[in-house]
DNA sequence: GGTTAGCACTCACACGGAACGAGTGCTAAC
DNA sequence: GTTAGCACTCGTTCCGTGTGAGTGCTAACC
């Protein structure tokens, strides 16, 4: 609002953010003075950092003992003070082989990316997988497994693969069920898991005749979509938290554990975060109010340029974020070619 | 060894332990007159606390601060002289509402079995999902997903299914593997999975004729084999152990967090306790170190008569025996039943 | 002889003041 | 505008003391 902040605040206020980064503990003037170069001496440093409260980059706890950065002083920060940092070539080739090592299946890959990604950043970390209402319809095909069950197995294109079992209605046979497939298959190959729900089906209806027939195929392709397109979330690094230290505290660790487990509402945020690629959210800047001392990044990928999910960092406002930004833009990219590679 | 112990001295070590479990607080001889009826006064409680401590029942931490249980005591406590604690009708009631609520199919009942063990005894839950090496084969088909892959799926009796996609080798046709489908389920319904394994499969080698088409059928076989044995482990109530006070220190908590973590050292662990029916292991009574102040009781199930796994709750010494017996004998018994009934 | 009251003793723990140190804000000199 | 100096604040650590729960022993009691 009052214009730029001058060349030195700046400098003042990124080496205030680094070195809190990196120690977790408020920092004062001569402290700063040590660590970085800047060329005036711990007075100058103080004033500036007077001004820089001021104007709500930083924040006291009480009269003396140092500054903390507050949501607007990261927001800055994140926007334009801090430096790059990329993956090194060691990490990326890391990486690659632990998607070697660890992933048989498609639906393996998100796990291990939750995990990847709490590995390397020590944050916890949150994947979720892609929302299949985008999915193409592969097929639907039935296996019997006895007299009154089948398992319905339903592909989509990207191959990944659901099965269900189902009971058989009375009096229908496995032949009608076969039957019931042909038709299906004719009919809703090549259309998305979200399209196929909302549209009548009324050809399948006309094509297969007996209208109890009908009904079952129904009820069973509404329940076969439905597994099928069930968001999955993966957590990954519940344990790296317990290394942050303002998680030295049980309480804070528990309260936080079951925020986590709240499967509903971690959904939430992060379909609250779904954009288009990296989008940082700070401290007060998060709505919601379990979230208001901590940061979250999140990255919207694509699958088949229509698939979409997120991979998302969630920690202490006190974050890397440089690291965390390269990061969740590499494995973003990067996933696409990890599921398309399998199986090797 | 020297014989048993007087009704009162088991009278004073019941108190002490039943006291110890409630409080997580040593026990001295003037709080166990105040809370249990014991008709005599402290000194005399004194006098045969010291004696159980010469016995090795109790112990002590330092002169003066009251007496703790050792693995003896706990032993001898959970032999017999514990009061068994039964489940109510509300909590097996509670119980089946969860696994009607939130079960949709067989994969899932493992996960919620876990769930509901560490909910009700507030400690960590195991649950070793059955070895697939029992069960029978029922069926193996071929779906085509394109031109170069097609997707296995394995079924057996029980109602378990295993998808796995495969690359065609070059020169087939799904018509190959459609073929192939056939000759497999014919010779191979009905036996169990280890043992299709270890047979030679000849058989098939006849029926099928083609020498790479059999090696690739081979492969198949085993690939979709390994997939549907391979035995997963669920995790219940890392959460609740934040609620115990011997994990009042962030410490002991991230040490145990990483051990639980360790998928294959606690599957080994889980292995070594199967057994018959109930198994309770107290403390140093514990070969693996990791384990020495904890507890373990462990309940290997079976379903079918011939698969089995192992459900198992892992706690502080200092742990409800009573009621976590109860609750994995009913759970032993239920989780048949729990099967049985899916899908509604 | 078992049981109990009394008493001296031990230790963990909580409380409170002193010393310390990191940090601030202000003022005056450069 | 920058910096040195200084008084002041306040969290943290360190000790010494007091308190309370508990023990073990001895001597008296039933």
């Amino acid at each position: 609002m009052a214009g730029e902040l001058d060349p030195r605040k700046k400098q003042v206020l990124q080496a205030v953010i680094d070195d809190y980064i990196e120690s977790a503990e408020p920092v004062g003037s001569r402290t700063l003075a040590r660590h970085h170069d800047l060329g005036v001496s711990p007075a100058t440093i103080r004033n500036e950092m007077a001004d820089l409260e001021m104007l709500g980059y930083l924040e006291h706890l009480h009269t003396s003992s140092g500054r903390v950065p507050s949501s607007k002083g990261y927001r800055l920060y994140v926007n334009g003070l801090m430096q790059p940092k990329p993956l090194t070539d060691a990490e990326k080739a890391q990486i690659d082989k632990w998607y070697r090592e660890r992933v048989r299946r498609v639906e393996e890959v998100f796990q291990e990316t939750a995990r990847i990604i709490a590995k390397v950043t020590k944050n916890v970390s949150l994947v979720l997988a892609p929302q299949m209402t985008q999915a193409k319809f592969h097929c639907l095909q039935f296996l019997p497994l006895d007299d009154r069950r089948v398992i319905t197995v339903l592909m989509t294109d990207a191959g990944f693969i659901e099965n269900k079992i189902l009971k058989m209605p009375d009096g229908s046979t496995f032949e009608d069920f076969q039957r019931m497939a042909q038709v299906i298959n004719k009919n809703l190959a090549g259309h998305t898991l979200g399209t196929i729900k909302q549209n009548s089906l009324s050809e399948i209806k006309d094509e297969i005749g007996d209208d109890m027939l009908y009904e079952s195929a129904l009820e069973i392709i509404h329940r076969a979509l439905d597994s099928g397109k069930r968001e999955r979330l993966y957590l990954g690094g519940t344990t790296e938290l317990l290394e942050q230290p303002e998680f030295h505290d049980v309480e804070k660790v528990k309260e936080t554990l079951l925020m986590l487990e709240e499967e509903e509402l971690m959904k939430d945020i992060l379909h609250a975060h779904m954009g288009d690629g990296l989008e940082v959210t700070i401290g007060q800047e998060n709505p919601d109010k379990h979230l208001q001392d901590a940061s979250i990044i999140t990255a919207t990928y694509h699958l088949d340029g229509e698939l979409l999910g997120t991979i998302a960092v969630l920690g202490p406002t006190r974050m890397e974020y440089a690291k965390a930004m390269s990061l969740l833009e590499f494995m973003n990219t990067n996933l696409t070619n990890v599921i398309k590679r399998l199986p090797w």
